[in-house]
DNA sequence: GAAACATACGAAAACGTTGTAGTGTTAATA
DNA sequence: TATTAACACTACAACGTTTTCGTATGTTTC
């Protein structure tokens, strides 16, 4: 059903059944209820790729993350879809896999007129080569972006970030207090933001507490797409840490997939969770609350986070006014007891 | 950029430049080449908004699931978001949480043209009110819908399943294979096809083996939307059961969660895994991969359905010649073997 | 030298909307 | 009575494409 058609029916204008729909006081309060009772009648709903042509612009914010099957970034695409639907926007979906070729391309592909803006997480890949051409194009084209978690300070745009640092000393805090001296840190390499983050706190945090730091107390996994080579690796450097290092009483890892990994060595090594060794780890999600002992996780809202993202990226979508600089949020971090430390 | 823009700069017709871009033969070489060349220059790319309505179709295709925040669901969405842009189509995403008036408003959202066609799972509140009139129309309108996992047989659609009921036989025979001969299974309401379907398989298994079918080893946990709710009172029951008949020595549940909070209950009541009590569980997910012990499980490919079903629809949507009568692809199901049987 | 025919391009319509600028009516005012 | 004003509606352009149909050149052909 097009207003053509219906306007046929009626025998009236194109311009009149639109007006009418729009409740427009140049229409006779007769004929709008008339137009208005067959459009309903005939289930009329105005085709949105014609509104979106005439106005220029689309309800439709698209979200480009490195993976959806990761409990971390599947919570912010629930915030993000959850503001959407209330502020009446469409939430486009697409992955990057964590290479740099697919942002780019899946970057372009939306940007043809499709979406708004953007709510983005940097890839691993991208991160890694410090190649922001595209981020830098799309806004120079003025859309709106919003980065989100992978960030990178040198681009200038609204961002929505954890409070890492203050996440990670937390955690570090959280251990110290039980009397926890020997803390062995599991990171990432420091070109991914968040692990660089973490990293900073645990090193702030022990500073604080006048520990000197031992840099091989800091085990950083090396990079890869792939988990199953990532993990065995992970674990045997693990094990020979703890062998070598008898003191060790407490890992602090950084996702909860090097925590159950972390979990599985000390559990091979004869080794009791909490009693010997105590573990805490980024990311509360499903690992860590079904795993055995529950962990004590640091908790990051993802959900908020990408309600946060949505807002602020809706907002610059609809008001004109917003002051020019960029905003960035950041979300505190919080503690979520349980039984691994 | 558009080819009003380009013409205007080129000093030839509108008609001209895009026949140009379009490599149309009506037009000289040279007039081609100097078009095509300034296209690139200005970076001109073609509006998709302006397309859609010209061709009254659009690349996008809908996907309404229940909710994103869950391994089997991120999984298909990642099946279907990397044939997607394979083919080159865009992934407009919505989550239903489990309600129906979600559901439904998100499918007339979706219709409102922008996209060709859906690929759904149904909410569980539309599966208890057997309300499908949502889909039905949807389909009458012309738009192509697959219905994936959880389906309805009286929805004349292509839909793609998983042969719940073999993996559930599979999982069962696995239990009988180790001797086990009191199998407590768990599982959800018979409303939800799949639960019921694995139920059925459950049941079936035992029947081939001369087992008779004892009611009491099956538990049906409540329906609620909040896990903080069913959990504890599953707990409960699966504590009582337990202590009730001790003869069990295994147990099967319909999902992970189910698994874990299983596992949690055997190990308060400090039995062994699996020496006193094997587990096995649907949906190979995190929970069941981290797990002490790892969870055997059944493998449900999740993102082979994402893959089926998006080829499914845009077949539908391309191939205009496509048989009529609906496709249901069925795919199997494996068993991963790990330390919890 | 006229008819026929390629060749290379342009004008215009269409997709479904909205908003601006008319266009007739009828009623009120000078 | 002539002018104006309010009212109720319509025509048309525009958004960015593609495509059909024209049309102006120049080149064959007999």
């Amino acid at each position: 059903m097009t207003l053509k058609q219906l306007a046929k029916e009626l025998g009236v204008s194109v311009s009149t059944v639109s007006k009418s729909l729009n409740n427009s006081s140049e229409i006779s309060q007769d004929t709008r209820e008339r137009v208005q009772a067959y459009a309903k009648l005939y289930n009329y709903r105005p085709n949105n790729i014609a509104l979106s042509l005439k106005n220029k612009k689309t309800k439709t914010i698209g979200v480009i993350i490195p993976e959806v099957v990761h409990h971390f970034f599947a919570l912010v695409v629930r915030g993000v879809e959850q503001v959407a639907v209330e502020r009446g926007y469409n939430v486009l979906i697409s992955l990057s896999n964590e290479s740099f070729e697919k942002e780019v391309i899946n970057m372009e592909t939306f940007a043809d007129s499709l979406i708004g803006g953007f709510i983005l997480s940097l890839s691993k890949e991208t991160l890694k080569k410090q190649d922001y051409h595209h981020i830098h194009q799309t806004i120079e084209q003025g859309m709106p972006v919003v980065l989100f978690d992978r960030t990178a300070p040198e681009i200038n745009c609204d961002q929505v970030v954890v409070n890492d640092e203050q996440g990670a000393m937390l955690a570090t805090q959280h251990l110290l207090e039980q009397r926890r001296k020997n803390i062995l840190l599991v990171t990432t390499e420091d070109y991914i933001s968040v692990g660089r983050l973490r990293t900073h706190g645990y090193v702030k945090a022990l500073r604080n507490a006048g520990i000197p730091l031992d840099n091989s107390m800091i085990i950083k996994t090396k990079d890869s797409k792939r988990s199953d080579i990532i993990l065995p690796a992970l674990e045997e450097e693990l094990k020979s840490a703890l062998k070598n290092n008898p003191e060790i009483d407490a890992i602090f890892a950084v996702n909860e997939i090097y925590a159950a990994a972390a979990m599985r060595v000390i559990r091979t090594l004869g080794l009791h969770i909490p009693n010997d060794i105590a573990v805490i780890c980024f990311t509360d999600g499903v690992i860590s609350k079904y795993a055995t002992p529950a962990l004590t996780t640091v908790k990051q809202h993802g959900t908020q986070i990408g309600i946060e993202a949505a807002n602020l990226l809706i907002d610059r979508l609809e008001l004109e006014n917003m002051e020019e600089t960029s905003i960035t949020k950041i979300l505190p971090c919080e503690i979520v007891r349980r039984d691994s430390t």
